[in-house]
DNA sequence: TCAAGGTTTATTATAGGATAAATATAAATG
DNA sequence: CATTTATATTTATCCTATAATAAACCTTGA
């Protein structure tokens, strides 16, 4: 009874997140104007083969995101692109997915390059006990890896490092920039790993200076960092 | 038949917003416990006197804020901390009426040092010809509000020019700031005007650097700005 | 003609009940 | 003991009916 297509598309996910992908995917690529008024909810059902229930669930998921806006008898208007939540991962993910992505990417980058040096500097005022134990067994990692490289571990323990360093600054708005940080991660994976190998020596400047406390030591480590990070994809081939 | 005292507390707002509010709040204050598993749907419902339709449109907005996860036979979690997007414009809303923002507001602070400037950076670099004539007429009518100074009217010109910046910076991941700002500074109405009044000189300082495209200029203009903003809420009194 | 106010109508909002799917737990089986 | 099967519980989805909302369209009286 269900559209075959949206079931293969999004493959495990409940109903209304595959309906919601779609939709969304049609709001992020322009193929859905901003301040349009999509098609009625019964319409809508018909296109999707699926119930009202279904579909409702899947409009408010993306009015939560910001895609979108409904009233009765007016129907659902498009938000414009102001108000989209580009720093909700599940969002992201969808960007994601539209490919194109060098301009994500570089976006992306522009963004650490204002935050991480200073949620690096917060993690060595504001990091817990617990955080400390959590951060010196990663860098352990990241130290090991570096030496006996694989490009898939360390993506994930360059991920961790950086995640923790979000979790540790001990500042509620720092925090979803660990699940952002994660998904970009995990979608450009040929990218996680810094210009000319792992730039171990620049996250040990990092670790240590989060480690001894000193904040202004944290931030200037990871901005020495993030200037040696790609600034290009490389072409797939 | 709907519980009275949630068409009280959530005034206008459509009935599963109300509820999703109210659970927000249980979990944001620690009433629920991260991890813990919330009651069933069915006695949420009862709980709350409204339908299982109301109530679950309810949960899928917490869900797509990262506080709630459901699966079934299992029922519906709280999300640890971690997962909660506090760069949401409503759940910061749900977390400003807690109260006790003291905190929250030092916290915002603080990411506005990391992202403000390099904000007024790319604004800078980026801003389009309509929004560099936006920011112009906004600045005018700052630079007129602090000669004939109105408290109110301070707070919202100011809210202003900081979003067209945020706006201006042709960078989607900076977009959602512009929102989260506003929240804040609506909540904190006292607080919107810096240190001294208005800090006129500095705003214009920023400004000009963004109108004539001078990046390390505006950057550094934002940053004096924040260094002379309040570090403290004033007691009520 | 036109403006004020009521009526219609299209759309989303909410309710409520039935069935399906998922999964933890318990029971059965080899 | 491990592995599978059955069962029970919870959410997921579907369906239909009614209510609330607000735009558009009529009156109707000056």
């Amino acid at each position: 009874m269900h559209n075959p297509f949206i079931q293969i598309a999004g493959s495990k996910r409940s109903l209304h997140v595959q309906v919601a992908r779609e939709i969304a995917r049609k709001i992020l690529s322009g193929e859905a104007a901003q301040n349009e008024i999509i098609p009625s909810e019964m319409v809508l059902c018909e296109q999707f083969s699926v119930s009202r229930t279904a579909l409702r669930e899947a409009i408010k998921l993306l009015t939560s995101k910001g895609l979108l806006e409904s009233k009765p008898k007016v129907g659902t208007r498009v938000k414009s692109r102001e108000n989209w939540n580009f720093l909700d991962a599940q969002l992201l993910d969808w960007v994601i997915d539209l490919g194109d992505n060098e301009v994500v990417y570089q976006e992306f980058l522009a963004l650490r390059k204002a935050i991480e040096p200073e949620a690096a500097a917060l993690a060595a005022k504001n990091a817990t006990a617990q955080q400390r134990i959590l951060l010196s067994a990663t860098f352990q990692q990241m130290d090991y890896i570096s030496k006996n490289f694989d490009a898939q571990k360390w993506m994930e323990v360059d991920m961790e490092f950086h995640r923790l360093v979000f979790l540790s600054t001990g500042n509620s708005f720092y925090l979803p920039f660990a699940n952002v940080l994660c998904t970009m991660f995990r979608s450009f994976i040929s990218h996680s790993s810094e210009k000319g190998g792992t730039c171990i020596g620049e996250h040990r400047a990092i670790y240590s200076a989060i480690m001894a406390g000193d904040a202004d030591k944290a931030r200037e480590a990871n901005a020495i960092l993030l200037k040696n990070t790609n600034h290009r994809l490389p072409t797939s081939n």
